[in-house]
DNA sequence: TGCATAGGACA
DNA sequence: TGTCCTATGCA
């Protein structure tokens, strides 16, 4: 019996992951759906694309260099 | 004014798809959660995404089999 | 002949590949060194580490936002 | 003044490693050159990736037996 | 952590 | 449709 119990575990686990692969994928679709919706307002998705890229980029240099302050802050004994 | 107007719909549009960005990147990191609280109850993670991928593809072909027989149906002049 | 001539072609390329690959390993091997001689001179590795990822990510994001700049001006008709 | 130069060395350890990490790219981008070249002359790169791969192996396996043959030689005080 | 592969976007 | 590139999986 301790094998069912522990089949029926390994099963929500997979559906677990199922769903949220789901929703995952409905992310992704909302995602291109609000880029059509602006490229059909005339916006270039391509120029847009770019424009979400750089300002990930940008986000991600800022949260290192807060880290690395942190760092820099901790082995200088600073508070 | 109409560049003010298109500049802030612009800024909504990329608003929008980032806060969808960070949604998307969140069902990833749940997922890893997932898997990571599978493999601390002993299971294999490598052979559960197998498991997964291999239900995808069965799920995929079921779903080609039901349009197919749709098309069929259709063709046919059948409900 | 020909695929005599195809079987040494295909030789050719295979050695260059692994010519560059070994060139490439030696240029990770120096690199590491590197790292290790600032290591005994006190420097903390993982910050330097650090360091360098940041300037990389701060000059993408530069050279990222040069060609979205372009792509502004070549999409309004500006040089 | 110490710091001074401590920051003038650790500046120099960075620009070095920085100089050997580009290196390292070209030598990248000039393999992925080669797979290119080979696959416009019609070659599969899936499969020469496959093939590199697999002297690599075979490589290290020759390297590991010869290092094992060293070793019995000194046991047993031969040249 | 770095590499290889697979999936999605763009031409 | 084919290529490119990013994002994910594996060693």
């Amino acid at each position: 019996m301790a094998d069912l119990i522990a089949a029926d575990q390994l099963r929500l686990f997979i559906e677990r992951i199922e769903r949220l692969e789901e929703e995952k994928k409905g992310m992704a679709d909302d995602i291109r759906d609000v880029y059509n919706e602006a490229k059909s307002q005339g916006y270039d998705v391509k120029t847009m694309r770019a424009v979400v890229r750089l300002r990930k980029m940008e986000k991600h240099a800022r949260d290192e260099a807060d880290a690395l302050l942190d760092t820099y802050k901790a082995a200088l004994g600073l508070s």
